[in-house]
DNA sequence: ATGGTAGTTTGACTA
């Protein structure tokens, strides 16, 4: 089964791209971040018509996650409690696995109100897990984390030293959702500097080679060994009117 | 140096 996880940035605006690249790569799952419209806006005819079942949790404008799925979905759970009332995380059961696709807040600069707001959201997202994630059901994690886990998943560490993405503090917050039982599934196979996720469009990063890892997929410690390979997609960032932000795709043998 | 582009929405916000 492959897993994929991709920050669409408006999936009215990448509605071409993703019929294009679900037809090419064809997942069993994709967890869609940013899809920037309400539930009543959700292109969910053109999903269905592209082999999909769909669970979709929105809102105007902003956020918004979605999941899509060639097996049934069921156990649906949008949001949490402390979420802000924001559209950013929507988990289902799909073959035996909870999967969460999750949007984290951003938090624009360190110091700021969004910043605290980011660090408080973390707690939040743990205490739900702590709470809902059954031991013996195994779970991932997969999407927009905006937080880099360490100096090889940023292209100029010295410059990013402390900044946005790539605070002790964030880290650690990402660390304490770890240390609740999964792994980084990219980092069980690739361990250099320089695999990327997202590129800014304001400094043309992608052009540059200057992105960031913020795109995680995390795999509960009992199906970290099902996992085969991770992969991120970096052809369809490079495409026409793309996201700003790349596919990660996960491999798993079950059963 | 506080820019630069993209999406939503039509001015200003979020990223």
């Amino acid at each position: 089964m492959r897993i994929a996880t991709w920050n669409v940035n408006s999936i009215r605006a990448r509605l071409p791209r993703l019929q294009e690249w679900l037809g090419a790569r064809q997942p069993d799952v994709l967890c869609v971040q940013e899809t920037k419209c309400t539930d009543d806006e959700f292109p969910e005819q053109e999903v269905r018509e592209m082999g999909y079942e769909v669970a979709f949790h929105g809102q105007k404008t902003y956020n918004g996650v979605a999941l899509l799925s060639k097996h049934p979905i069921s156990n649906v759970i949008r949001g949490f409690p402390g979420d802000g009332e924001e559209a950013r995380f929507i988990s289902g059961r799909i073959r035996d696995v909870q999967i969460a696709s999750v949007y984290v807040i951003n938090g624009e600069t360190v110091g700021s109100e969004k910043y605290a707001r980011k660090l408080e959201w973390l707690k939040k997202l743990r205490d739900h897990l702590n709470k809902t994630c059954a031991a013996d059901v195994p779970w991932m994690l997969a999407g927009d984390f905006n937080i880099t886990f360490d100096d090889r998943d940023v292209y100029d560490p010295a410059k990013w030293h402390e900044r946005i993405f790539c605070t002790t503090r964030e880290r650690d917050a990402l660390k304490a959702i770890v240390d609740l039982g999964c792994r980084d599934a990219l980092r069980k196979y690739h361990h250099r500097n320089g695999i990327y996720t997202w590129f800014d469009f304001r400094t043309g990063g992608y052009q540059r080679g200057q992105g960031l890892r913020i795109d995680h997929v995390l795999v509960s410690t009992p199906l970290f060994k099902a996992l085969r390979d991770v992969e991120v997609d970096l052809a369809e960032r490079g495409a026409e009117k793309p996201s700003d932000h790349a596919p990660v795709i996960a491999t798993l043998a079950l059963d």
